[in-house]
DNA sequence: CGATATTTTGAAATAATTCAAAGGCAGTGG
DNA sequence: CCACTGCCTTTGAATTATTTCAAAATATCG
């Protein structure tokens, strides 16, 4: 179930009801940069990308999200990021309107919001201190740690344990893009945590952590805190 | 006035009535890492850095706030930042339960305060993208055009005009922790700029940009969004 | 004025990028 | 089924940006 919509209440409800299932196929954009803002996306499955275009082709993506996070809160009437879809991906769709009445008229249901708002911030600055204070095999482990809780706390069928396995839907090019570093440079420290016995690869997009200690000690327990959930 | 409060509702009149005047001085800790929320802070005047510390001391600057600007919401009951005067502060403290009985029985102040978040949100997301996509001089160009910015819309009196004056309150450590590299980048940064005749200093806290369009041309005109107040 | 902290500059070391090529994998058509 | 094509990932070597270490200049404070 949609964790941003409290079906407690009859505001709640009523929102809920106001959802349309929709698809999107790899590739899909589900905003774009300057949209105007009509919907609210919940994602049910899949994995989509935020992100965000400089002048010279630079992009920076601001986040990945999957199951049970939500899209589409901005101050302007203008969305200011490009979200574009991984792998295929299910969404339920609210009007803006229908959201904003429940938000209007339900306080349960606006503190929620506001509270998965905070979050979102949370997160964020989790990912500054990423990008600022770390060096490239620190930010690859802790890249790592971040889908490791993200992939259980939203996992479609409901949060589970934490698993060593870790799923890649996104491209190296991508995790660069959200680390603040170039593709070689990513590759070459997934190489060499694999090197170092850290983890292994399947496949390119199916990595195992053979030593977690390890990788909290490159990826910093302390220095980020869990992530919440919920996303612009 | 402080901007967070709408006192045109009942509301917002009790809420600020309820709030407190209170001095810090220099290096003063207005909140810190794991302390427990019990206020939300307005300032009135001064500047205060937001912080986060990593484990071998790295310390990374999420954001420099000033007058008119809002300070202490948290998913948390704990404060997950550290946030220190770096001027003398004067600043409006509302408890944190009348604010949240402000924000669960006026749709309007909720609505604004959410707005608010929001607009947070979008300015960690152009620092992700500048420490993220950009080099230390696009760096040290694009933070005196996101202070030249904050300083016109954010003056103690209210809204003015864009000026060329910066005024730079903290140290060059700070802007180096805020930016993601060396104190001695950031030095050479400014060092670069002002020898190609694009900025000048009359002592170190004070520049002044003699060029703008090549500072937007560094700084990037369109790679962010422009800065629209309230903090963490 | 002297003492201390901050800022700037210099030189060497390092991390990351860029350019270039090779390796691996998936899909297509013979 | 295999070879071919194209795309993504990995590796290598040279270049560049940034850091680190060290010292000089500048400002600040008692």
């Amino acid at each position: 179930m949609a964790p941003i919509i409290d079906e407690a209440s009859p505001e709640g409800r009523a929102l809920l009801a106001s959802g349309v299932t929709e698809q999107f196929e790899i590739g899909a954009l589900l905003f774009s940069e300057g949209n105007k803002i009509d919907r609210l996306v919940d994602i049910i499955s899949g994995t989509v990308s935020v992100s965000r275009f400089g002048l010279n082709g630079r992009r920076q993506i601001l986040g990945f999200m999957g199951a049970r996070q939500f899209l589409g809160a901005a101050s302007t009437p203008r969305y200011p990021n490009s979200v574009k879809a991984l792998t295929k991906v299910e969404a339920i769709v609210y009007p803006k309107e229908k959201v904003n009445s429940a938000l209007a008229t339900s306080p349960e249901f606006s503190a929620h919001f506001r509270e998965l708002l905070v979050k979102i911030i949370e997160s964020r600055d989790d990912h500054i201190f990423t990008i600022g204070q770390r060096s490239a095999p620190e930010r690859v482990a802790s890249f790592l740690l971040h889908l490791r809780t993200n992939q259980a706390r939203f996992a479609p069928g409901g949060p589970r344990e934490k698993s060593q396995h870790i799923d890649l839907p996104m491209s190296r090019v991508d995790i660069g893009d959200y680390l603040g570093v170039s593709v070689e440079t990513i590759s070459r420290a997934f190489s060499w945590l694999k090197q170092k016995g850290m983890i292994d690869f399947s496949d390119s997009n199916h990595c195992e952590i053979l030593q977690l200690d390890q990788i909290y000690k490159y990826g910093g327990r302390d220095d980020f805190t869990e992530y919440r959930g919920g996303a612009l």
